[in-house]
DNA sequence: TTATTAAATTGTAATGATTCCAATTTAATA
DNA sequence: TATTAAATTGGAATCATTACAATTTAATAA
């Protein structure tokens, strides 16, 4: 909980209570959740909690790099704890986002392409998008019904 | 312009003016497009075109593989002529995407690796965000005023 | 501890891209 | 030329996110 508080302490952001709830949430639950899924489970036990907090901190968190935000689904944005960089796969079917661990050693070749052409690179992302394992057991199932 | 009857003939779509349109259009301009973007040009010359036709279109062109449909910004949807593997990067300061020339040889072993889990991948996106070098001038610019 | 203040939080309203839907039109086929 | 499934239309609905003004609070220093 103290390493919560020093991620915020080191961004020169206040410690709330809020605050130290989503960077807790996000470091449980490793399953790239919603700004919804989040309200939905902080509510709980602070009924006085509002979405507009869970917005605003989630952009703060992100843009002091705390916590990593995710442009992947066509709707809505998903919140990774872990800032490595990592790709990710996205199943079109149940929308859950899975991490890939397998480092692409060639990023820092294409990264430097880009540098060269005179552009910042501010964040690295790579993902894939397809039918994960779960569900298409669950076609296979179905079809052979 | 037989070329955007043949794509739409090959997957078994009904040849439209206004698909042909919009495949001209994606095709002229490679600069990853909205459908907004595409709505207000294409409305020029024919009055009587609904957004909903663009939405619906640019859907139905995505899923049969016949333009790319880029899911990288945060509020809207861009979409591709080109559907070929490539890289992007996104401008965070106008929001401009430029592709990337330089090709991952490390994908093909990362799709295994994922593929090797049991997951299907149907696609396979890269990109960077951060300022693009006209953003980084004109940024320099302002500065040295 | 208390006063000060900038930052954080709140709730509601607004935004804006996208989707839904029912009615109408049209491309493809025979 | 008639048939019909698919495409188009426009207006309404959706839904994640943002804007905003009022209120509260964390951090700081007296
Ligand atoms: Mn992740
Ligand atoms: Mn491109
Ligand atoms: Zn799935
Ligand atoms: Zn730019």
């Amino acid at each position: 909980m103290d390493e919560y508080v020093d991620l915020l302490k080191t961004n020169d952001l206040k410690i709330t209570h809020h605050r130290l709830a989503i960077l807790k949430y996000l470091d449980d639950h490793r399953t790239h959740p919603t700004a919804e899924e989040i309200y939905q489970h902080l509510k709980k036990t602070n009924p006085g909690l509002s979405r507009t907090t869970i917005y605003n901190n989630l952009e703060t968190l992100s843009d002091s790099h705390i916590i990593q935000r995710l442009t992947i689904c066509p709707t809505e944005h998903r919140y990774d704890f872990n800032i490595g960089m990592h790709h990710h796969f996205i199943c079109k079917e149940c929308g859950d986002i899975i991490d890939v661990d397998f480092q692409c050693p060639t990023v820092s070749s294409i990264k430097k392409h880009v540098a060269d052409q005179g552009h910042r690179i501010e964040e690295v992302h790579g993902y894939f998008k397809g039918i994960c394992k779960d569900c298409l057991e669950k076609k296979r199932r179905e079809q052979s019904e």
